[in-house]
DNA sequence: CGTATATCAGTCAGACTGAAATAG
DNA sequence: CCTATTTCAGTCGGACTGATATAC
């Protein structure tokens, strides 16, 4: 059909220069470049997300952090057991409405989230690799502008 | 713990700015917008992608349209199922080597294709809304500089 | 009453793996 | 013998839903 010696056949290139499409494939990539880097410090991208949600905005029940976060509130359960375990977060009944949690950044959670900057920013150069400064920055405001436009991360389920 | 009457609580500085998470959630939504619209006129990304590929390259083994798509073997095979149940393409073992199958596009299939061509334009012009035909260029630019880094999509599993 | 919270039990599609049967 | 192709069966994490118990 092809040259049998190439590896890799060239894709046609009305899917090459689809945006949706690209979009797809960068983030597949940048998905599991972030995934394993991060599974390499025992951590995942819900407990970055958490932790840095409490240091910027301060203890918060589960829900709220749903909100803060985008993840919903049923997986927030085991990521906070997750936190929790390595002794990352507290979570206490909040005496003033006995159904919320009141999860807590402890000082080693302040720690860890400090290491995750640095692995999440290293990670992100991985990513960005080809591109300078300026152009990261033309990256990230474009990716902004849309996200902005399609109302940021999907409002975690109302159920 | 925030004013009730905020239906979407802000998101910490630190992740609004994460361009590997702009991605993902970028992508999130981009990818809703493409499948639902897809789905609404019976079809699905993978089968863009096989059409696209067939008619700009000709025939082809499942093996060559995987390699020149990213979808998985495994997983082309209910593709072409589907798209020959449609009548869209054509599954006939190749005389030369009969462990191949060779898959042809049919009139139908171009048809359909053309319908498809417009249907994802008008998807993608729904995710770009926000941005001017530069910025448009700009971004996908951008991407395909990073996606090349990264080595196109993924070499589907050599099983 | 209706609504919000935390939790648990699942579903569902999509990426990915393993192995079998057949053919080169 | 080793490799390539098609196919099937199945895993695995991630997004998402529904129901329940509890408290407001």
């Amino acid at each position: 059909m092809t040259d049998p010696m190439e590896e890799r056949a060239t894709t046609p290139a009305r899917l090459r220069s689809l945006p949706t499409r690209l979009l797809s494939l960068v983030t597949m990539h940048s998905d599991r470049i972030v995934t394993e880097g991060l599974a390499g410090a025992d951590a995942r991208k819900w407990h970055y997300a958490v932790l840095a949600t409490l240091e910027e905005a301060g203890p918060a029940s589960q829900a709220e952090l749903s909100r803060r976060t985008g993840v919903y509130r049923s997986d927030l359960v085991s990521v906070i057991n997750e936190l929790s375990a390595r002794g990352l977060v507290e979570r206490a009944p909040d005496p003033a409405d006995r159904r919320r949690n009141v999860i807590t950044l402890t000082e080693a959670g302040r720690d860890r989230l400090r290491r995750l900057d640095a692995l999440l920013g290293s990670l992100a150069d991985e990513v960005l690799a080809p591109l300078d400064a300026a152009e990261r920055d033309q990256l990230t405001a474009l990716l902004t502008r849309l996200l902005d436009h399609h109302g940021g991360h999907p409002a975690p389920g109302g159920g």
